[in-house]
DNA sequence: TTATTATTCGAACATATGTACTAATATATA
DNA sequence: TATATATTAGTACATATGTTCGAATAATAA
């Protein structure tokens, strides 16, 4: 529905106000965007505040709001998990990170990697993952899993001839079964690595 | 110094951003702080401005921003690197990733990474990485560099016996030796996954 | 092919908007 | 008191800016 010159001045009015800390006129889009005719980006204005992306106010100069509602918010970033039901007790909060804020159902925290059980899969040692409480940890996935109530670990959910395991992506360690034990937290969604 | 008009001013001017996404224009402010001259808001905002509580760009419409550090931006995300000089040119802008805003002095983008040679590492394709142009890259650093002002890549920047190499962390690619036809971009600072 | 839609341009228009100038009034300062 | 500074208003001007219209071209569908 939006052309890629669509999303390229979406793009652009982002990038200005966010530089700029106001919006584009008409004629600086048509420079930005490499167009020659105002009524070329008037004209694709419009398309974007059909398709709801947009928002403009008539005859006011400069009165563009782009729909970002994808606002951030702060993330918690949990240290050492003490016990199943008090994993987001404050006592155990050691940080905040920032994170885009996709989905309203989505219930988030951080968790510093220790070790190197996932090394195969470029998961490091201090990397920060993101995990998601409401999305449930299909098989394949890489998902969270509180170990007898007082370890947290980061592994593949896989099921192996019909018995599901917790698979590390490191040829040093054993996968293991799941059990009573064994509880998962929520799917790894992201994963940062400051350098 | 600011006198209570002045402060009553800025306050509007703060309360209708927040409220309408864009900042009001001259004649918005006069009914806003009941005033009836347009010349009169105009020496207001002089006065604001010379106290540096706020900042204006001269002959453009609603071109206010009020001195409130935000604590994140919009990072571009580039998608192919065309020519050197050309890196950030809008064409090539393909998306923005939201990005806590440590320091003033850093000059953040993102590319997403194309190829395997950085797999020993933990840097997948497909993954962002954050590039700080303004930090130089030293020995051992990992960096953005640009190969024959076409190619963009992520490699090592390593010192081999008195010679400068990108070195890639994958036993499949060569490393390569640094010469004119090789272009410093900046530091990778940070690495981000979605899974 | 023809018809339809999407995209771009140029030119002109209307006005929203920032700016400049002068003067009047109040408020402080000497 | 006189003098300077702060604040407000009115008017007019220049132009930055959004908008409209018509037409040409490119892309797509029928």
């Amino acid at each position: 529905m939006v052309s890629e010159k669509q999303k390229n001045i979406l793009n652009f009015i982002n990038i200005f106000i966010e530089k700029n800390g106001y919006a584009p006129s008409v004629r600086e889009i048509c420079e930005g965007v490499s167009l020659k005719s105002t009524s070329t980006v008037q004209y694709h204005l419009e398309k974007l505040i059909q398709s709801g992306l947009l928002q403009k106010n008539y005859k006011k100069s400069r009165a563009l709001t782009v729909n970002n509602q994808l606002s951030n918010k702060k993330i918690p970033i949990l240290g050492e998990i003490a016990a199943g039901s008090l994993l987001m007790a404050e006592e155990n909060v050691i940080g905040t990170v920032d994170y885009p804020d996709t989905d309203e159902k989505s219930d988030l925290f951080a968790l510093s990697v220790s070790g190197d059980s996932m090394i195969d899969e470029g998961i490091h040692e201090k990397d920060l993952v993101i995990i998601n409480k409401n999305e449930p940890i299909k098989n394949g996935d890489i998902g969270a899993f509180l170990i007898n109530n007082s370890e947290g670990t980061i592994k593949f959910l896989k099921n192996i001839q019909g018995k599901q395991y917790l698979v590390p992506a490191n040829k040093n360690y054993e996968k293991i079964p799941v059990n009573e034990n064994i509880q998962p937290i929520g799917k790894v969604v992201s994963l940062i690595r400051d350098m």
